[in-house]
RNA sequence: GGUGGAGUGGCCGAGAGGCGAGGCAACGGACUGCAAAUCCGUGUACACGGGUUCAAAUCCCGUCUCCACCUCCA
């Protein structure tokens, strides 16, 4: 096991050693599901999966946790404007975010929590706070409850900040704080809010502050110790100070490596629904194809920001056209292969090992097509199959391979036949009328399918049409 | 005020002291009836000003610009 992984704790990249020798838990903070995922919010699941992916095809086991923040402030108020229960609101868009993970052929976590479902979990660990005293029950009477930053002296230590440079909040309502800095682990029930969005608590009824879910989600089911937490660069601070906080104070050790996703930025700025620049996933996925959206999110770096404009999901579709051009021909010539991890060109393996580095991988790819592309001219047919091999295994890490069935979506199987007859007979016509050099009506022929957005090519063996 | 990130050729996007990642676009050539696809070739890129070094996009100092976090954020 060779792999190396940034760590934003330390602030550099280190040897992955795991709690369990061929075993890696990764928990990254899964959405608050009160709004559609934008294109910034699925780069994350995008990231993760091809962390997934790449772990796994080395040979180790891996098990993802992504929660499901079901309850929140957002949550309470959208819903109470809606008019809908605050839980139809959220499995709404739930139900999204999972159309948005298939959509761009991410797979489900292993273990997808709910926060709702793990209150017993947060109330252990509210109350194993209290007892070491880094967490009191609010002064004023609200029924919140409060870590006690002061209280953790290494509190700061994921996001390198001092607790005395840290500005408050103008705004901010101390409430029943003993701190402007503390936070809330759990929030008092209001007579405003429905009261299915509380439940009791030895401290008085309420619900989870956000901090608290995750923490205690991923203890549960990736235990007191696990290998990478992760998430977008955002949430290091405050959401992740604050879990390791609450986790290490109630006796817990917790991530041993943090990693962070960059954004997708629109003009520069950061993607967020609040600035309305946010591009959401159906409708990008409405006008390109989502193998393509996958392709855009997935070859940069992660810790990159990923600038969002036409142009450069268009070029993606290109790249990967002149990809699958040649893995089209390829298995027209050699049929379909096996890949494993030894089918990986050293290249692609060194560049994924080191943090990730998909982008140097993904020049392996083009490296191989090019190389392909030439085997196929000579009909060098062994050169051909070793090429393909090798770019199917590396697409395959990327979850890009286009014969994978999450990509086959939308095409009506039985339509298939029909078309082909239909266009060999156009290209039949045609031949017929290049053999009389009628070019002409040749040219029309294929100027007409051209139009129906159908490709032909005339090969050595023949013309050959793609859509 | 504190803590980080970034500025690379027409565009996107890697790299992090030494032979110009890669893609998209463009141009020339080969192939083709013409195309398309493919292959071959074509670029003196690293925000600015100094410095260190045999050698700097990469290290150091300074400057400018942009982005982010500091208790809603992927």
């Amino acid at each position: 096991m060779t792999f190396r992984l940034y760590d934003s704790a330390t602030r550099e990249v280190r040897d992955l050693e795991t709690v369990v020798p061929g075993r890696v838990s990764i928990y990254h903070c899964g959405l608050t599901v009160q709004s559609s995922p934008h294109l910034g919010h699925i780069r994350k699941e995008v990231v993760f999966d091809v962390l997934r992916r790449w772990l796994t095809t080395s040979g180790l086991h891996v098990t993802v946790v992504a929660n499901v923040t079901d309850i929140d402030d957002k949550i309470l108020a959208k819903s109470a404007e809606a008019g809908v229960p605050w839980f139809a609101h959220a499995y709404t868009f739930e139900r999204e975010l999972h159309r948005a993970y298939r959509a761009l052929g991410c797979e489900q976590p292993t273990y997808e929590p709910r926060a709702t479902g793990h209150i017993p979990e947060m109330l252990t660990m509210v109350s194993e706070l209290i007892e070491r005293g880094h967490a009191y029950v609010a002064t004023d009477g609200s029924g919140d409850v409060y870590f006690d930053v002061l209280s953790w002296p290494s509190y700061g230590e994921l996001s390198h900040q001092r607790v005395d440079d840290m500005v408050p909040a103008e705004d901010s309502d101390p409430r029943g704080k003993r701190d402007p800095r503390d936070f809330a682990l759990w929030k008092g029930y209001k007579p405003t809010e429905p009261v299915t969005a509380s439940w009791p608590a030895p401290w008085g009824r309420g619900r989870p502050g956000w901090h608290l879910e995750c923490s205690a989600m991923a203890i549960k089911y990736l235990g007191d110790e696990f290998d990478i937490h992760g998430g977008g660069i955002d949430l290091r601070f405050p959401h992740h100070e604050n879990e390791l906080a609450q986790a290490r104070a109630s006796g817990h050790a917790f991530a041993r490596y943090w990693m962070h996703n960059a954004w997708v930025t629109a003009a520069g700025e950061k993607m967020s629904k609040s600035l309305l620049n946010g591009a959401l996933v159906s409708e990008v996925t409405a006008q390109y194809p989502a193998r393509a959206v996958r392709f855009y999110l997935a070859v940069p770096h992660y810790r990159s920001s990923i600038e969002y404009s036409s142009e450069s999901l268009k070029e993606a579709t290109a790249s990967l056209a002149r990809i699958d051009g040649f893995v089209d021909r390829a298995v027209e010539l050699v049929g379909r292969v096996e890949t494993s991890y030894e089918t990986l060109p050293a290249g692609f393996v060194a560049a994924l090992d080191d943090d990730l580095g998909t982008s140097t991988a993904m020049a392996e790819v083009y490296e191989l097509v090019r190389v392909g592309n030439q085997a196929l001219t000579a009909d060098d047919a062994d050169a051909v199959r070793s090429a393909l091999v090798s770019v199917q295994s590396m697409l395959d890490v990327f979850g890009l391979r286009a014969d994978d069935p999450v990509w086959q979506g939308g095409d009506d199987a039985r339509l298939r036949p029909i078309l082909d007859g239909v266009i060999a007979e156009l290209l039949e016509q045609r031949q017929a009328a290049r053999a009389r050099k009628d070019f002409a009506a040749a040219d029309s022929i294929r100027n007409r399918l051209t139009g129906l957005g159908v490709v032909v090519e005339d090969t050595p063996n023949g013309p050959r049409w793609s859509v």
